[in-house]
DNA sequence: ATCCTCCAGGAAAACGCTTTCCTCTGGTGA
DNA sequence: TCACCAGAGGAAAGCGTTTTCCTGGAGGAT
């Protein structure tokens, strides 16, 4: 690999001389010796160490990004937004996948550290488990106590900036789509116990039950993983155990997918057997037959807030900016037959 | 900022005592004196500077991966068989998007050789354009000159390693689907036409058509841009100007549905009045309605062979190896009634 | 008691760059 | 003609690690 100083003996110059014509510094050069040094650089196929150049520069580019999983088109659509941002700023983002594992996550906080990233993004959801919690609020402290900034999209416990998915008020309106269509006995495909963001949308969904005068007892709530498949097994599951449903609310749309294709098997007509809602409003969602009704939530959006607020100056007091749900209405659902 | 010296500083010890406790080097150490730096390293809260340490190690341990879009499918499906392997081997990978933009796929080949990776990884098609193919290539070459890998995922003309997806097989048995099922007026929505992968999958469906005795003409064939929405635009053009079709293919997944979307908007009954195949497999294919029949290739299993030829010592000569296309049959398409 | 060996720990160079500070040249004004 | 100044280019000091090489002291053998 050519160095700087391989340039400039090339050129016939001092490597501060080729240094500054290569970084571009603002002091003056003649024509002749840049002439020279590009030359050089070109014949050579230079390129600067970008380590060594950090290191001298004491300059923070890059910025880091925790997700879940970059190929769930939950976190796709949200790293879309961050890269948007990001390249706008002429940063590098390095993304990395704790596959919902915290160990993980707290693995790679400490890389992030080490590679000296000038933010680091957490998206997803966060973890019913203080202890965790309570680690990785330390290692974030430690970091933004250097200088670090940390911005989180939908955890409440952590430092730093915020942006907030309503996740609470997509339960709600996915249940003011059930039960007030009249829906009595609602099933519920529910994310993992341990993610904040299930309980969060599992607590709007309480509300609209309450509201309406209906329950959601426990034996009509199945945990799975937010994933299609697991999706599926859950609403067998919800079928075989409770078969006067006539509703089923799916805390993402990957899950709902998967109701959908079990419907489908067992000769279920959606939406005048059984109603289904999403959350999330993935792309597919338009797409399958019926089209799925669902929560949306804006998320390149709210990946492109994540990155401004990390990229922003530091403010004097965390900021949180809410990022709201809407419904969206499509063929899944429809009020109860009477 | 802690920095190793503050960590010696604080124990008592030299910087390179501390060093060597702190990144494990076989050099003995007393007890007393681990105890004792660790204890600084944690009271500081220390993490060694990733720079610095490539800086002095001369140690290449990153790995680059430019795609055209991670939050496309497609790519996620490629990317994480990437992932899998380079996490399996300890390797930190840098993604870059390249948004299907020559010039910037060569910036990032650029600052990935910057980053020192020891190895980048292309995956997605090649352009038909000469001068950047010739440009890639020598930016490639310099590369792995000074020692870096290279290995591409189905682009023909690049030096290094390569996983080289079926796509003319692919097209071909696409074609056999459809003009063997006896379809005679087909359409076609290719990607863009710069692209290698297009053109491959062209073929392919052309040598089917011509062994079954039919041909392609230019105006059943549109170039959409692989994306779902200018499927969708391709599909409403080909139906209007060739009101006779009885089948269409799309050259990915991602326009097949949006092609399924647009005969379900003209209330066109799939496979019925017209066949619908797709290329890809992409998860989708299974969930839309009616299911889609298309061309499948192992994308997970095509990142990690990728990733595995990137990381085992070099061949003396460049491996190629091909990854094979299969038909899945489902739904979406059927032979021509009679 | 003397010499040697062995080993824990430290000094210092090296990695590849940037940048401050200095030197030297040539030009200007008196 | 001399002093001075401006400006181009270079020397060298970092940046934060690792690692080679060296030092000094303890222990063992004679």
């Amino acid at each position: 690999m050519a160095t700087l100083a391989d340039v400039a003996r090339r050129a016939g110059v001092s490597p501060a001389t080729a240094s500054r014509i290569i970084s571009g510094s603002t002091k003056l050069v003649t024509d002749e010796l840049r002439e020279r040094v590009l030359r050089a650089v070109d014949e050579l196929q230079y390129v600067p160490n970008a380590h060594a150049q950090f290191l001298a520069r004491a300059q923070r580019t890059a910025v880091g990004v925790i997700v879940h999983d970059v190929s769930d088109p939950y976190f796709a659509e949200i790293t879309r937004g961050l890269q948007q941002v990001a390249t706008a700023n002429g940063r590098l983002v390095i993304i990395c996948n704790s596959y919902r594992d915290p160990s993980r996550e707290l693995e790679y906080v400490e890389l992030l550290r080490a590679q000296q990233v000038a933010a680091i993004i957490l998206a997803g959801s966060g973890y019913h488990d203080p202890a965790f919690t309570k680690a990785l609020t330390g290692k974030l402290g430690a970091y933004t106590r250097t200088g670090g900034r940390v911005s989180v999209i939908g955890r409440h416990e952590l430092p730093g900036d915020a942006v907030m998915p309503a996740n609470a008020d997509g339960g709600h309106l996915a249940g003011v789509e059930v039960f007030g269509g009249g829906h009595r006995k609602v099933g519920v495909i529910a994310g993992p116990k341990v993610l904040t963001t299930t309980t969060d949308r599992l607590a709007g969904l309480r509300r609209a039950a309450k509201q309406y005068g209906r329950t959601l007892p426990p034996r009509r709530i199945v945990f799975a993983d937010f994933d299609r498949d697991s999706g599926a097994a859950a609403t067998r599951q919800l079928l075989d155990d409770s078969p006067d449903l006539t509703a089923i609310v799916a805390l993402n749309d990957s899950m709902a997918v998967g109701t959908l294709s079990v419907l489908r098997e067992r000769g279920i007509a959606v939406p005048s057997q059984m109603s289904v809602v999403g959350f999330d409003d993935m792309p597919i969602a338009r797409d399958v037959t019926p089209s799925l009704t669902t929560v949306r939530l804006p998320l390149t959006e709210m990946g492109a807030r994540a990155m401004t607020l990390a990229l922003e100056d530091r403010a004097r007091t965390p900021r949180v900016e809410p990022a709201a749900a809407t419904l969206v209405h499509r063929e899944s659902s429809a009020p109860l037959a009477t």
